[in-house]
DNA sequence: CGGTTTGTTCGGTATTGACCGAACAAACGA
DNA sequence: TCGTTTGTTCGGTCAATACCGAACAAACCG
């Protein structure tokens, strides 16, 4: 297998991985492939070379992509085309998606709490349990990535 | 609008929230519901007459959500029927599914590195980032359920 | 001006899968 | 043993949507 069978391999699970958690799996072709091409900056006609998809698929994919903030555009000087990259904040964005998520089933089970006001305490548990639970990851988390932060700055990732 | 009809204008929202990160709408409408109900436990028959869903949506949403550990079965001596109720470790067992995603792309970016082995380190960077990221978070993550563990014995939540 | 490159939008197709009703199964009680 | 309760499985339908090809649009160059 060629290495670049081998790197259409890697872009299916990538693939798969990213259509898992919500996107297309045209999208998480994509983003394998930004992962891994030669040079990690791409256009689209290259995109639709590489992984076999149209030309409408790719625009539809960069086009969602980088409304998530997933793909940043790339553009160089003296140059018309448009690049396209993985966003260097990419990952912090998706932990702020999933503390999003967190707020989200706060406000769930304190919209739920409301709805059995009055009702006896035992039964009225289940939702502030998840409630508690909720609020308590979501204070944790910025902590978190505010250490990353530092560490990453130490990694000499801060380019990226 | 009754209590009722808020409950179930409360389950649909709850409903949309889980398909939303991946299970049927049906089963989101049973941990919805569970959630409110009175009692907190309940028959198959009782949630097919309140969600107005069939015998078998329900049959089969049961079954994916006990066999993700978010809902439980419960029998009582004496009775024969089966009642469930949203299982009492369900909140940290999504989280576990978390650390779990976290480690898929650790390993989806360890599997790129090495495609990438040998090339430029510039090239590398972006998923040697992303494999240290993820890395972190799926070590720091066991700390902060540990933490939520304390302070759920703290709160008297330990016999839910 | 054509023509080329680059990219978006639109309409249609095909696949997926959630859901339902009905048939089926099993356990129990009269 | 028959009927009732309880629950599962099966087949079919319907809705959602990802994807593609083709038409369209815009920017640039000869």
């Amino acid at each position: 297998m060629s290495a670049h069978d081998k790197k259409l391999a890697y872009v299916e699970q990538v693939g798969l991985y990213f259509e898992g958690v919500g996107l297309t799996r045209v999208a998480g072709r994509v983003i394998g492939w930004l992962l891994v091409c030669d040079p990690p900056h791409q256009q689209q006609a290259e995109l639709v070379e590489a992984l076999g998809a149209s030309k409408s698929s790719i625009s539809v994919a960069l086009k969602d992509l980088t409304g998530l903030y997933l793909v940043e555009r790339f553009s160089r000087p003296g140059d018309r085309r448009t690049y396209y990259r993985t966003a260097k904040d990419m990952w912090s964005r998706s932990f702020r998606a999933r503390m999003h998520q967190l707020a989200e089933l706060r406000q769930l089970a304190e919209r739920g709490l409301s709805l059995l006001d009055g009702e006896a305490e035992v039964d009225r548990k289940r939702l502030l349990f998840m409630r508690d639970m909720n609020a308590f990851m979501e204070e944790r988390f910025p902590a978190l990535l505010d250490e990353w932060d530092a560490i990453k700055t130490a990694k000499g990732y801060d380019e990226l």
